[in-house]
This record gives structure tokens, sequence and C-alpha cells, in this order.
DNA sequence: CTGAAAGCGCTTACAG
DNA sequence: CTGAAAGCGCTTACAG
């Protein structure tokens, strides 16, 4: 009982074809500089002649490597982790590899992983992206005795990738600090432990920060948590409009809130800048369109960097710990 | 250059230390019925002595299955796929299946899947969600001769299994209709097109139908498009209550936004039932705690119908084509 | 119910 | 730069 793609040509085929040995063939399929050019082109030509397509089960088998590395992530519904994800597909084609995706969801579903024969951990190398492995691991005690990066996350145990959040709250903070009026903060509601980020905390911190060196002090009601999403922009800045005065300065903590925010803000009649500031976080594509200004943060860059250290632990690069933390930049357009 | 893997116990060494052959301990790692008791358990205990793990990447190319499906689906980010997955995986669990997870997220990232080498054409199946394939191989025509099934959407052409969202607002205005007042539906602004999912559209069908049913015609303007989110529903609630009278029904369509307007109805200080009635649709597991009126769909069961579909024809099954369509419920509860 | 043996399609030293 | 050969760890008829 074997699928069609048994019936296939084998490199064998090829081999036959193009008149030399399977090791060469081998050789071309894998990049392996020590082929003659002249030969290169005579095997790839019999591989597109027979239509050839190598048996990655075999490959892998044979390899003992399974070229795809495991991405664990709380969810893979907005578009900062759509753009981590592009970033580090981009950086694993290099290699021949491939992401597996395990959006871990819900605490709940943790169980699956407690497996250690899981899907999730035939893979060559772990990507743990907004998630701290060691939180997991304190739940689920598993072995993971292959590489391991973390993406939007820091740990002093491995590699990783992440941005100075509180650098990019004290920025926001800094800036709307040169403006008069009231300030505010608008925040993500966080997932559930252990799957919460401490990414919009940070922001706050550093936003408090800032506001503490100009001597003003961030009332707990000007903190509001809301869903990710554009209308919890639109609710939050509701509720301000409702309660505030007439000059407002909003540290939106990610672009799509901070759309929200400015959607409604012109709804409301008033003028963006003149009697209200908006900051968002993240510097989407989009943010330029509705003139957002935001902190630039780059998310296909840390997705591609992780991948990128990832694939020198699996290959076999030994050296230190490193960490990159990017600092965010302010980008300020017309909502600030 | 071969991974820690390698060193580990082989079937072998499993056969060795039970004194049975290689294909005894092949039968029992694959629950082959031909197997005496004792010598199972045997074989079991030695496995265990020697904490042997199958080499799944031998076991693949030997059998010529990937014991892995495709999943595609628009994104997982929300409730309803997390719930969706978790049907799928119960079910798959059953026959040493795994799922493998590919969010389409954009129309640009469908490039990463018109390849017919990509990663997502390595599985014995394929499942999609929310999609239809259809639309998709016309932007990139891919060969895909293994068995497809269809999860939460309609195809002449493929086993399916979905809810007929038609009868569900149907039913949902049918039961509003018996309340007088205005008339409302919150919709989720759609994904671009090929990601765009009909179901939203399919239930303000059914809503109108009964609406007209009872001479009421629904006004343009009364029909609120918004995001996936609870903030959605907050906004699209405000937005309703600034503008209309004191005796409202409102379809909201899924749970997420009902609570959205739920919460927003209980801030303004009306009386739900008394004054603003309120449908949701999905019958989340919290739903209840919010005493939201909502249209229970099976959701998980859902999940596992496909999969079961697709797993008998992984096996074979050479059938006609078969069509599940779940009826939705309503569960009356204190917000309608 | 069980075993011996062939085979799956690659990769990888090794020798040249 | 290239080839012959061994080997990766399973599954699967086949024979008994």
């Amino acid at each position: 009982m074997r699928n069609e793609n048994s019936s296939k040509n084998t490199i064998e085929d090829v081999a036959r074809l193009s008149g030399v040995s399977k090791s060469t063939v081998s050789r071309v399929l894998n990049n392996h500089p020590n082929v003659k050019e002249k030969t290169r082109r005579l095997v790839l030509r019999a591989m597109r002649q027979l239509n050839y397509k190598p048996n990655i089960h075999a490959r892998r088998f044979a390899s003992g490597n399974s070229y795809t590395i495991s991405v664990f992530l709380p969810e893979i519904g907005n578009q900062f982790y759509g753009r981590i994800l592009k970033g580090v597909e981009e950086e694993l084609d290099k290699y021949g590899y491939d992401p597996a995706l395990f959006p871990l969801l819900s605490r709940e579903r943790l169980k699956r992983f407690s497996n250690p024969n899981a899907a999730a951990y035939q893979s060559d190398g772990f990507l743990f992206v907004s998630l701290d492995p060691e939180k997991l691991y304190h739940l689920n005690p598993f072995p993971l005795s292959r590489p391991i990066v973390l993406a939007d996350g820091y740990s002093d145990k491995f590699d990783c990738v992440y941005v100075d959040n509180r650098l990019g709250g004290y920025l926001a903070g800094k800036y709307l600090c040169s403006f008069s009026g009231e300030f505010f903060i608008i925040l993500i509601r966080e997932f559930e432990f252990p799957l919460s980020t401490r990414v919009f905390l940070e922001r706050l911190d550093g936003f408090k920060t800032a506001l503490k060196e100009k001597g003003i002090k961030l009332p707990q009601r000007n903190i509001i948590s809301v869903d990710f999403s554009l209308g919890g922009g639109q609710i939050a800045a509701r509720d301000i409009l409702q309660t505030a005065g007439s000059s407002l300065n909003i540290f939106a903590t990610c672009d799509l809130l901070a759309l929200g925010v400015v959607e409604e803000i012109r709804r409301a009649g008033l003028s963006l800048k003149n009697e209200v500031r908006v900051i968002g976080f993240d510097d989407q594509p989009w943010a330029k369109d509705y003139g957002i200004t935001t902190l630039h943060q780059p998310i296909e860059e840390m997705g591609k960097m992780a991948a990128h250290f990832l694939m020198e632990r699996i290959r076999g690069y030994k050296g230190v710990t490193r960490a990159i933390s990017y600092k965010p930049e302010l980008i300020k357009r017309s909502s600030a």
C-alpha cells in the first residue's frame, strides 16, 4: 500500500540517463561544490527530462536530518506573526529547510507537546517566538537536546533576537512629553500564562520612565487594556474621548490599535497632532498610508536572524550564546 | 554529520532483547493483530527497557506514507480554528497521523504554495478549512492527486463537512422577529479573495429571508461590518445605540461580536431582552457564562468528521463524494 | 502467529 | 572531480 509517489523516477534513473553515478547525481542534488560544471548541467537536464523529484523521506532517512525546524508560537492570526514567519521562511529557503508550525493557542493544548515523540520534536532545531521555553518546560518537562533560538523574547540561555521594547516605550513617552495635555497608554490584554508575552508591559515600563523623567505621573485609569484588534483601539479611543480634556497624548503600543484610535479621533472631528497625538508601534506597511507616527521594528529581519542563528547551530556552530537587540526608531508622521 | 538520534536503539536491538525477529517487533509497533499477546508484551517490555523510539524517517521511507496530512486554513488566531484543529487532532491521533499546518495568511504568501515540491504537498492527504481549493488552484494550478476534504466549506467535488449557515441566519431572524423594534446584523469584514469565506454572507442571507417572510426589510445601514474581535462588537453596538430607537434586535453572527455587544448594552444601562435582543453564533464554551443566546454549531465535531473522511480516503475508500451539513440549533439564554 | 530476506531511495565515507 | 559500495532503520510480501 504505497502511494503514487513510489512509481516515480529515482536517482538511479537520473544517473542512467545522464551517464553518471548515483553519487554524482546526489552531489548535484545537494549543491556539492565538487562537481564539474559540465556534469552538473548534464544531470540537471536529465532531472528535467524525467521530471525527477527527490524522495524527501529517503533523503531524510539517509542523511539523518529532517530539513525542518519547529516553530513554536502563541498563534498565527495577526500580521506580526505573519511577518516573522516570512523572515524565517526566507532564511530557511537558503538551506533547503522548512518550518513546521506549532501554534500553542491555549494552555489546555500544551498537553499535546508533553509527549517527547510528538511531531513537534522531530525536527533539527527549535524556534520559540514570543514564548519562553523555560516557562513551557516548567509545565511539561521535555528534553530538547537540539538547538534552540528565541525570537521576540529574551533569555540568557539561548541565542535570541528581540526588540528593545522598553526603549520603544521610552521614546514614545519622551516624544509625547514634548506636548502638553493628558497622557494615555493602550495595552493588549495578555494571553494566559505561560503563553503570555512581556512585550506590552515592557513598552508600558519604558513609557512610564520617560514620563517620570519629566515629572509626569500616569494615573492607573489612563492605562487601558483591550484586545488585539482595530475595534480594541476604537473602543479605547471612545472611552478616552468621553472622559478626557481637549489635549491628549496617546501611546497605542501597536499600529493596529493606533489605527483604531486615529479613526475615532477623525470621526470625532478632532484635529490630529493639534488636539490629539497618537503613537503606534510596529511600523506596519500600511502605517504610512494612514499617517501613523510609530516605532519602527524590523519584524521580518528578526525572523530572519533568528532562523539564521538556528541554522548556524544546526550546522554545528558551538560559540557562546548570542543576543541581538534591535533598537526601535521613532518614525514621525501626521498622527503625532 | 548525523544528529544524536542515530545513536539510539533500533528495532534490531528490541528484537534481540526480546528474542523475536524484527518483523515481529514491527508488527507490535504497527498494532498488527497477528501477534500473540504474550509476544506483544515481551516486545513492549523490551521497548520500554531500551527506551526505544522508532525512527520516524525510516518508517515513512519504508512504508511510503508520510503519516501526515496537510491542513490549509486562512489563519490560526481565533477560537474557531483552534477548535477545528482540536477535532482534527483527536481523530488523527487514532491513526497515528499528525496534521501539518499551513496558514495561508495573505494573498501574497500564496506564492509559497505554487511549487509542487513545497512541504505542504508532502503529505498523504489535504484538508481545506474555510477555503475553496478550486479558487486556490485557479491562481496556482498545482497537482493534488491525493485525497482532499473540506471543512467549513462546500464543494460538489470533494467530501465536505459544514454548517448550514443560511439556516442559522434564518433561525436567528425568525426568533428575533417575534420581538418588535428595529433589526440589525453585524458581520465580519472578509479576507481578501481567495481567502474569503462565504460563511457570514450566508448567515446574512438566511437572516434576510426570515425577516422578509414577516414583511420586514433590513435597511442597508443596519448591516454593519467590523473586524473579528470583541472591540469590533463593542464599536458596532455603540454605533447602533447612538442612532437607533429603544427596541433593538441584533444578530451578531458570532459569539465574540455578541459578547462585545452585550458588554456595551450593559454599560449603557439598557435591559437585555426587554429593550435589546442579541443573538450570537458558535455557542463558544464561554457563551453560557455570559448568557448569550446563540446558534450552536459543533466545531470540534466538524474537524473530527473531516479528518475521518480524509483518513478513510487515504486508506483507500473509493465511494462517492459525501457532504455532511450540520444544522445549527438556537440556544436561548438571557441575551434574547 | 512468526521469521528470513529483500527492498524502499537516498547519503556518505573511501578510494582513486 | 567521480564511482562502487555500504548503510541508514524500517516495512512487507512470502513461506512456513
